[in-house]
DNA sequence: AATGAATGAGCCTTCATTCAT
DNA sequence: GATGAATGAAGGCTCATTCAT
């Protein structure tokens, strides 16, 4: 009767799955994991309320599955080196870093559950998270400081590498971060695809600013004493 | 019926009221909004179940006092400024800026919890958000744009300075809600006193360079065409 | 409005955790604790849901609660000596420590459950059963081998008394144990209080035969070679 | 597609049912109707989990299936006349029906079931316990009434036959019945092999001279005007 | 014949809230 | 004013069973 061997079984078979991942990646993202109720995320994803139990063992196994899937899906769409030649400069590469940063994570659409997600793990960190700060962010982190590490110069000492790549990332994710009081403080912000390359375009020339300041060797007059 | 006049109502009232606010600051903090449960503060508070209705009306209405209070014994404890001379130069304004948010966001005690309270806040906001935004976030993200507004001199246009001030400020929240992740990426960073006035100083230094080199006008070479 | 004192506030308080108590006790004994389920008990006893929990923690806490009381009940309707004189000879304390067996096992009302409980018990121990046995079953016991004792004479070594009155009590539980069989097997015996009555009769009167042969040295020709 | 022929289908067919069988044996000797789950079964058997309703249509006739089978099992092993030859006395008939019943429920082993299952059948009869009663038990009941008629002679009523009867029975099954009761009174107990014929020269003797004086016609003095 | 993904009913428990006292 | 027993809604999870393949 039916002829086509595409999609393969495995793809059917997990059809009810993807639903699944796919449905309770808005919920959780929406109302967090506590909120998140499993009933809910059963009738988005048009499925009995003891799939998720069969699929991902409980609520938990499936809010691991959520947030690994969601990383992956966000990370292939926004690569961190943006497609960069390989002789790119290393103000190049910072500002290919921050750009594909803010991309992803004011991305819309199925990955961009991710940056609510991971939002949400800061304030209340599941097991889920340990896995990933090793597999995903751990890399990030490295080809960050790498970068960072290009622009000091060979002088600069560990510390003021981390300290100035903390310096970057965090202009990056405060922007979702504290929207919540980002949107009460300046209603007009949007953060439409020109925003948000403006925003990068901030983001780089003030950090390559700052980490220039950085490699040098005299502080400030206005900090007491150093 | 009773004769004792010791102590007097009011007294007791707002001692069962105050313990109430002090229990469920506890709590919220350590496990947040919804994993907190009404009687678990009241049993810590030494009060009667049914005590958070009766003094708050609802859970709801016991966290916003709980926000609120917080963030005032906060504020109290670390003023924006430090108490700086009026004729402090725009440089010490900032670092003063900087240093006394950190020490508020890292602060240990009673009111510590307000750090992890407004985490939470940015992840799922509250009725209690807007009030705190007016009477206490906007006068300091108003602060902040003064000074940011004289470093960066008079050409200054509105954009400029906001996106400086939250550059500013983007780099003292992230060292707190992204704490999860820096404390798995680099285990050995402590945020003891010394540390957070390492932390004040590199994050004005950086600040200063990137705001003087916003207020240049030629955008970076590695820039695409801007 | 209500001038009634009596009962007092415990009675008051405690009228939903005895209804709750009466309930649970009907529904373990009919279908098992596994079967029984805390939405009939509760509704049985005219409670709400989370009554048991509140009241008995959950719901081993109040099967457990059931068997204490249930044991309880029943010693306090048939005491073990029925009431005899203190100078009752052993024949006529074994003949009373058996009659009040049979009433208490096959007693019809509320102390009737016991029956059932313990031999539900004896299946699946639960947690409830230790305390049972130190308790209640083992000075019952203790009086049982006492009484045996007497009968045996001085000469008579541990492990004979037990094996006597191991057999004792194993006539007595066995008409309740293996009714479902019995009532198969002979469907015309019934358990009226004549009934028991001369059952308790021939329980003495074979078990008095039996611990007199027990007291003798020789063992009967046919056991080989013994 | 297939062209292995070996093993048959039936022999396929009739492994997995045994491979149920077997387990389920176990599981509900283990833990009991209720609490086995039939994942658990059909995952010790190596089958699928629909297995169960496709060869035994439900639980409960699983259940059926395995008591019935356990029955069988142990009987073939333990007959009830011990291999008697067929001049024996009624007391050594007694004797071995004494001790064939107990080392059946004793047994360690495949068959050690069948006294697990038939104590929680007492409990909680199922549809199965008819038929075995009707083509098993009952059987022995006869056998043993019979020895017993013969030890009483003939002016022997039904009534104290059948009393004397189970006077027998009640003192072997007592043992395995009563166990965890036993068990914590006296935890010296042990039920080897060379225990176990002690236990059955004990009841042998025991009932022996309960039986004789179930024979005469006077009652004991202790029993109350009888 | 046999599989295993999917079902739906139901269970125990927890929690914020109320109300008579 | 303050208590604490009682409520009812809801949540996560388990289990025997079915059905398309």
């Amino acid at each position: 009767m039916s002829i086509k061997f595409q999609p393969p079984d495995d793809a059917a078979q997990d059809a009810t799955r993807q639903h699944l991942l796919e449905a309770a990646g808005e919920v959780f993202a929406e109302v967090g994991f506590h909120s998140a109720t499993v009933r809910e995320i059963c009738q988005r994803a048009g499925a009995n309320v003891a799939a998720v139990n069969y699929h991902f063992r409980d609520k938990d196994g499936l809010y691991a599955a959520v947030l690994t899937e969601s990383l992956r899906l966000s990370l292939k769409k926004y690569p961190a080196d943006m497609g960069l030649p390989p002789k790119a400069t290393p103000e190049q590469r910072l500002h290919a870093f921050a750009r594909s940063f803010l991309w992803r994570i004011f991305s819309t659409g199925a990955e961009s559950r991710h940056g609510r997600l991971m939002a949400r793990e800061m304030v209340e960190p599941s097991a889920a998270l340990d896995p990933m700060v090793k597999e995903h962010i751990r890399p990030l982190s490295d080809l960050l400081m790498s970068i960072v590490s290009d622009l000091l110069g060979d002088k600069a000492d560990p510390q003021t590498i981390r300290l100035c790549a903390m310096s970057v990332v965090s202009q990056v994710v405060f922007y979702h971060h504290c929207r919540p009081v980002l949107s009460r403080l300046f209603p007009s912000v949007k953060f439409d695809p020109v925003s948000i390359d403006h925003l990068a375009d901030h983001i780089t020339r003030f950090s390559l600013a700052g980490i220039k300041s950085a490699a040098g060797k005299r502080a400030p007059a206005c900090l007491p004493g150093k």
